[in-house]
Parts: C-alpha cells; sequence; structure tokens
DNA sequence: TTCATAGTTCGATCGTAACCGAAGCATCGC
DNA sequence: GCGATGCTTCGGTTACGATCGAACTATGAA
C-alpha cells in the first residue's frame, strides 16, 4: 500500500464533468478564456474560477494573462495525450455520452486532436502514408522514409526543419472514435497546418470539429488514396 | 460541449484514494481477494465491496469466483496500461505520495508491472538489448532483430511460439520511476516468467517488488551489461 | 473620472458519495 | 445438521466539494 506515485488525485481533477469537459474543449489545441470554458462546462464563470484554479495547481494547465482575460491551455503535450488516451478507453469501454448531438459526426470525420488532424481523415492520411511507402510503422512507432522525406518536401513540408526540433518527428495517437493510429507528432503538426494555410480546411468556431471545403476535400481524397 | 467519450466516468473511478490503491495492487497482475483489496485500500470490506462494484461497472475490474473467495484483476492490459501511464504523468508532475515509505527503494529497483520486469531492472534489461542489437528502437516502437531471436533462443526463450499469439511481441511501456522506457509485450512477460523459472528472482508476497537472489542478480547483471 | 467587462474571492447551501455497523447470503469444513 | 469464513446489502451518519449569489479587484474604453 501507498506505493508509486498518486494517481487518484488526477483521476479525481479528470473525474468532475465540469473539469473534464473543460480538459477535452482545451484538447482543441486553442487557448481559451475563462467564460468560454465556464460555457463549455455548463457552469458559471465562478464555479469555473475554481475548477480553474485547481486544475492549473495540479499541473494540468497553463494560464496566460493578456489585457483583461486570461487564456487558459493545456500545459504540454503530455496532458493532451493523457486526455485523448483517456478517449480511447473510455470509448473502448462503452463510455460514451447519452447524446450523440449533432455535432458528432462531423467529429469523427475530422477534428483537431492537440495540433494534429484526427477523426477518419487523420487515419486515412496516415494508412495512406504507409500504403504508399512514406511511412514505416515497426513495432508501435512510426518513421519516415527517404522517399516519404521527398514525397512530403513535394508539398510543401520543409522536413528537415522540423527535424531540428526537440520533438519526435512521426508518433502515433490512438483515434477514440476510429480506435486506430493516426499521425502526430511535429509532422502531424505540419500537415494539418499545411491544409489550412492551403485553405483547404478550417477550423471551426467552438468546437474541436474541422471543416474541409469541397475544393479541399477533393484536393485531400487525391492526395491521400485508400488503394482498392 | 458534450464531445466524445466520457472520461469524466473513469476519472471519477480512479479519483478516489481507496479505489486508486487497490487499482495500483492490481497492477502487480495477481488476482487479490476483496478482503486484501480491502487492507491496501485502507478501508473495512464493506466499504471495498462497494467501491469493487463500481469498478466492475466501469469495466476497469474482472471477477472471478472460487469457493467462497472472489479474485479480481484487472479486465486486460488495456486498462493495466492506462494505470502506468497515470502513474508516469503523476510521476511526471510532482504527485507523489507523501510518505515514500521503506518498500520504495525495492520497488524502484525491481517491480513488476502487469506481467513484466519494470523499476531500474527492467529498464537496464531494455537499454542493454538495443545495446547488443538484439532489439531495436525505431520511432517509439520496439522490433527485435534477427541477432536477437537468435541470442534469446540461446537463453531458453522460444520466440516463435510467443509470435503465434496475437499480443504484440515488443512493446515499450513507461516507467514510472525511472521515467524511461521498458520492454512489454508478450516477450516482456516471457523474459520475466524465464528468470521467477531459473529462480533468479521471486515476487514478494504483498506488494509489487521483486526480489533477485544473490545468485540471480549476478546472472543478470552478466547477462545484460551496460556498455562502459 | 465613470462605466463596462473579465475574473477572483467569500459565504452559504445543498447533494452526493464514502464510510461503517449490523444483518443477510453463500460456501466450506466438520 | 452446525459454526466459521468471505463477501454483499441495507440503513444511517458524516464530510467534502460543487455550485451559485454577491461583493471585490483589475483592465480597458469613453
Amino acid at each position: 500500500m501507498k506505493e508509486g506515485p498518486d494517481i487518484a488525485q488526477i483521476g479525481a481533477l479528470i473525474g468532475d464533468p465540469a473539469r473534464a469537459n473543460m480538459l477535452a474543449a482545451l484538447t482543441g489545441g486553442r487557448a481559451l478564456t475563462a467564460t468560454e470554458l465556464a460555457g463549455v462546462g455548463g457552469i458559471t464563470v465562478q464555479t469555473a474560477s475554481t475548477h480553474l484554479a485547481k486544475l492549473e495547481a495540479g499541473g494540468l494547465l497553463a494560464q496566460r494573462k493578456q489585457g483583461r482575460h486570461r487564456y487558459f491551455t493545456l500545459a504540454d503535450e503530455a496532458v493532451a495525450r493523457l486526455i485523448e488516451s483517456m478517449m480511447g478507453f473510455a470509448a473502448g469501454r462503452g463510455h460514451l455520452r447519452h447524446q450523440p448531438g449533432p455535432k458528432e459526426p462531423a467529429l469523427r470525420k475530422a477534428r483537431i486532436c492537440y495540433d494534429h488532424l484526427a477523426g477518419d481523415y487523420g487515419v486515412r492520411m496516415l494508412d495512406s502514408l504507409i500504403a504508399s511507402g512514406a511511412i514505416e510503422a515497426v513495432g508501435e512507432g512510426l518513421a519516415l522514409t527517404e522517399k516519404g522525406e521527398s514525397d512530403l518536401e513535394c508539398i510543401g513540408i520543409d522536413v528537415s526543419d522540423l527535424r531540428s526540433s526537440r520533438r519526435p518527428l512521426c508518433r502515433s495517437c490512438l483515434d477514440w472514435s476510429e480506435r486506430r493510429a493516426h499521425l502526430a507528432g511535429s509532422l502531424g503538426k505540419a500537415l494539418l497546418s499545411s491544409f489550412l494555410d492551403k485553405g483547404w480546411a478550417r477550423r471551426t468556431a467552438e468546437s474541436r470539429s474541422i471543416r474541409f471545403s469541397p475544393e479541399g476535400d477533393r484536393q485531400f481524397l487525391k492526395l491521400f488514396p485508400v488503394d482498392p
């Protein structure tokens, strides 16, 4: 008894529905204000404030003051991975929300996961990259091949630039909706950024979902085909 | 709001100290009775019973009746991974227990993580396997090389037998005490089993720690050297 | 300065869940 | 059959924490 680190603390932090909703919303990657987070939690600002203070004290959240606003983000990528992995686990056990709601299908199709693409499109992209030989799946990990490096340079991704960062280039991240892996890491981030830059897709206002334009949709599906 | 799977439920399940202690104890891999779990949780059997019922309803635990005993185990390896990953996260944030206690050093040296070796010795073993070229680290994943396969056959591990199982051969598992990876998967399990079979080490009664005999210690350190 | 907006702190209320004693089943050994 | 052990269910108590109204601080706009 009393062995090891205290998982009860962080479990309790995530265990409150209001806090869980806020954390899930912040998995969208963008910084949100206390008032916005109160909205997603379905509570008043006062209550949200105490929740946010607790989450920050627990090391899950970081805070940035800007004028009279306070922007909250997840403390780092480790928190995002923890949340997504818990989502994957929960989805596997059938711990789903009671009302699927109208936004569900859009979320399942394409959504943002911290800073990269997830959902059906995210899984398709990784599948296609593996099928074309751009990425190799070794064990549980992912590795970019030489072919992949040149392929990506063609569509405007500066791989050598990405390599210079300390962050791993390829990471696989388990998708809660698809129950399959999609591409995370700095490469995953760069790819999503390029889609947004090219105007193929854009982030929606209050949700984690990503909306592809008709043209962007065509380009994406052409660039990442699924073999028959 | 109301997006995705419900992480609050499992967060709340893990969020209670008594339940967290029971789950951590069960990460030791062996099945425990309700009374034993009440002990590790520091609560009476009645209370433990309700906790265990909740954990089982939540899909975290499985139960097996045997005579008048009820043996509880983690539902599957996914639960074990979730718990260990939360431990790693918690350790990284400094969410440590208040009293380190006398058993801490033993736990840090060598302990069981579901069914494989973790702690200092677990990390050393993987490091050594990689240094000798038996295992390759590719991206985040691990892959057994041909050399590794023959090396392992020499010490009595039937790799082809392990391959026939559906479970992945090599997995990397993040260690909460060392903050580095150790070897999981069916190969990790087989290696630990062989140590126990050879009498190099044995599991302790009430703890997750593993005790090496003086002779076993020498053999282990010889078999898995760290290069200078 | 004054007003408005964003956020925190205080105080009090309220619900829920953890907890244990006691009673109730089930299984084993005899 | 009997008592002993392992565990669950019931009932009632208690304590903690989530919640919000109201008051307070800070920044920005006019």
